[in-house]
DNA sequence: TAGATTGTTAATCGATTAACAATC
DNA sequence: TAGATTGTTAATCGATTAACAATC
C-alpha cells in the first residue's frame, strides 16, 4: 500500500467509470473480472486499469483477477458513496432548476436541502419539494445547517462573492457552474463545469478539423 | 509556422480564457499586452502562454509583446467566431431547456435552429421561440436544414442511436451531455459534458481531501 | 544603448504504455 | 503443471516549465 503521492486526478475522473462498468457486470452476475475484459468494456486500456487500481492497494490476485464485488465495493468507498452529501444550490435561474431536477440525488447518495436566489419573482417557487429562498438568508441558514457542498449557479458577476461566503461558513466543495475562474483557498475542493468553453472548444475542435 | 503535429487539446481549451481576458484588456483601451501581464491576469504563466501562441505563428514581437487587438481578432479566427454555427438539441428535458435558455447564442455567434424530443407531452411547446418538434421529424429536418451542432441532452438509452442518426445526416460537431460514452467515427468532434461524472469527482476529491 | 520581451530550444515533470517476474 | 493475470518496474510519450539568443 503506497500513498506517497497525491492521487493525480485523471485516477480519480476513471473511477466513476470503473464504478459504472462494475456496477454492470455486478448485475450480469460476474464473479471475477480482469482488467483486460474490464478494458474492452470501458474502453481503458488493461494496463490503466491496473496502474489506476494500484494507487488504492493489491486489489486483486495475480492469475485470478478482480472480484467484481469487492471491487465495486473498494471504488464506492473510495468514491464517498457511502455517506451523504448535503448540497445547497445558489442561483435558481435556468441552470440551477435544470441541475435541483436533473440529478438523481438519491441514487448518487446526495441530498439538496435549500435554494437560494436574488431575484424576488423567483424566491419562493417550490423546486423539487424545496422553496427557493433570498440569498440574504443563505448565512444564517449556513450557521444552522451544516452543508458540504455548494452549488452555484449564479451570474458571473456575483459568483465569487458567494464562493466567499460558502467558504467562510464551513463549505468544503464547490461546483461551480459559472463561467469565472473561482479563487479559493487550498483546502477547497472546486470542481468547475464552464458551459461556455466547452461549447468554444467544441467549435474551435471544429473550426480546425481539416488540419488539426 | 509550423504544423507538424496537432494542435493539443489542452492549448485548445485555454484559448477561450486567453480570448475573455484579451477582451477585457482590449475594452480597457490597451494597446500592447506582454505574456506575462496576461499570465497575471488569466492566471497561466507567461512561458505557457507564449508556448501556447506559437501554435498558431509568431504572433508578438520581440521587445515589445503582442498587439492587444490583432491577437483578440487572431484567436477569434482561430476560434472561429466568424462563423455562425448552427445548432439544434435533442432532448426537450430539463437539460435541453436550460442549455436553449442559458446559453448566449448570439453573443458567441451560435444560433439554435431546432429541438427535438419524443415526449408528446413536450412536442409543441415553444421555448427560446423554437417550436418543439417531435424526434421522428429529425431526419427529414436534417435533408433539408444542414446542421453544424448537435446537443444531446436525450436519455441514457436513446444518446447512442441519436448520435449515429446526426453523423449519417451529416452533422460533424457532438456535444454530449448523456452519460454515455457515445462511439463516433473520427471525423465527428465530439465534446462531453458529463455532469454526473462531474459531481462523482468533486465528491471523490472531498472524500480524500485529507490525504490526497 | 539598455531594458523588455519574444520565439524556440532544452530540461523537467507527470501520465500512459509496455514488459515481466511473481502468483494463483 | 500450464495458462492467466496480477502488481510493479522500466520505457515512452506528451505537456509544462525554464532558459536564453534574437529582436525591438
Amino acid at each position: 500500500m503506497k500513498r506517497k503521492k497525491k492521487i493525480p486526478r485523471p485516477v480519480i475522473r476513471r473511477l466513476p467509470k470503473y464504478h459504472r462498468y462494475l456496477k454492470e457486470f455486478l448485475i450480469d452476475d460476474v464473479d471475477r473480472i480482469s482488467s483486460k475484459k474490464l478494458g474492452v468494456r470501458s474502453g481503458f486500456t488493461a494496463n490503466q486499469i491496473r496502474q489506476d487500481l494500484n494507487w488504492f492497494g493489491e486489489l486483486g490476485q495475480p492469475g485470478l483477477g478482480y472480484n467484481v464485488k469487492e471491487l465495486l465495493n473498494k471504488i464506492s468507498r473510495i468514491l464517498g458513496l457511502g455517506e451523504k452529501y448535503k448540497m445547497i444550490i445558489i442561483g435558481a435561474g435556468n441552470v440551477g432548476q435544470a441541475i435541483a431536477s436533473y440529478i438523481d440525488f438519491q441514487v448518487l447518495n446526495f441530498k439538496l436541502v435549500g435554494i437560494f436566489d436574488a431575484n424576488p419573482k423567483i424566491i419562493g417557487l417550490k423546486i423539487q419539494d424545496i422553496t427557493v429562498e433570498g440569498i440574504d438568508q443563505l448565512v444564517s441558514f449556513l450557521k444552522v445547517t451544516p452543508i458540504d457542498i455548494g452549488i452555484i449557479c449564479t451570474t458571473t458577476n456575483n459568483a465569487q462573492m458567494v464562493a466567499d461566503t460558502l467558504v467562510d461558513n464551513g463549505i468544503i466543495g464547490i461546483w461551480n457552474f459559472s463561467s469565472v475562474d473561482l479563487e479559493v483557498e487550498e483546502e477547497t475542493v472546486l470542481e468547475n463545469v464552464n458551459l461556455n468553453q466547452s461549447l468554444l472548444t467544441l467549435r474551435c475542435l471544429m473550426n480546425h478539423r481539416t488540419y488539426l
